[in-house]
DNA sequence: TCTTGACTTGGAGTGCGCTCAAACGCGTAG
DNA sequence: CTACGCGTTTGAGCGCACTCCAAGTCAAGA
């Protein structure tokens, strides 16, 4: 597989694989014989697996650690182990962090939600309880 | 309160509470006669929101159109209410993806904690099961 | 009075993660 | 044969969100 395919398959950019490639997070691919990088399917593999690093906001730099305790295969088991469980436990800690917020915007758009209905029911109020209703309406203060 | 102080308790730098201003994200703040900031206490309440909107990814550009419509004030409130709604399901969408990714990474752990266990194992059995233990034991393959 | 330290400004610099440009090589279809 | 399209490299550029620097002002304490 030729580099646009892969970057067609994994939703990187061929641009981003070479990138990558160049600073150690993906191996270095072998070249067929006019130097074009030709890639075995199982890299998509590793490279989903990056994005699920990444879309959990692991900087390249700790991805970087990971993949050269890969590269360097057996004995680096138990260390890749606890690199993942300190980012499995930032990761927990960073999705109740946003569920808090979610709870804080939820109150918010309430707010909002409330304010609207007050004053569609103003607007609505049938005209016999609205005997005087001032010329200019002023908007309340928030 | 001076900037030191608000930054002290607001928990951003002097440094970022500046350029906050300076980029729209903070209103103006008065100066005293010497020029320098004094804050009303009640700056906090908005630099905990934009905080919040910050951890949950929302760019800044997008925080600004917020603060925008908040300085406009009154009858801005639908389209703030529709900005947070948005965001509210990006970060909702975020948080689910967030959670998937957490059980991969479960199922990856607990793989290297199964090959730590398998290992432990077969250096736990007893000698009297392991006659002739290989002199050098060769790893497995992963 | 002098020193200290917190503040002011505009603008430059930093770190991250890409993203692109320039100039070129290769191989297959027309 | 030639054009086309995909590939190669090094190195520069970009957008974001700060972060810091230089050079200066000001007020309060020893």
């Amino acid at each position: 597989m030729k580099i646009g395919e892969l970057a067609k398959r994994s939703g990187l950019s061929a641009h981003t694989i070479r990138y990558y490639e160049r600073i150690g997070l993906l191996p270095y691919a072998d070249r067929d014989r006019s130097s074009q990088r030709d890639y075995d399917a199982s890299i998509l593999v590793w490279i989903e697996f990056l994005g699920r690093l990444k879309t959990t906001g692991m900087p390249i730099r700790e991805m970087l650690r990971y993949a050269a305790l890969r590269e360097r295969g057996i004995g680096t088991e138990a260390e890749r182990r606890r690199l993942l469980e300190q980012h499995r436990e930032q990761v927990r800690a960073h999705v109740a962090e946003l569920q808090a917020c979610l709870l804080v915007l939820d109150t918010k758009i309430a707010g909002y939600a409330g304010e609207e209905q007050r004053m569609k029911d103003y607007d609505a109020t049938p005209p016999e309880r609205r005997r005087k209703p001032p010329a200019t309406r002023k908007a309340r203060a928030r």
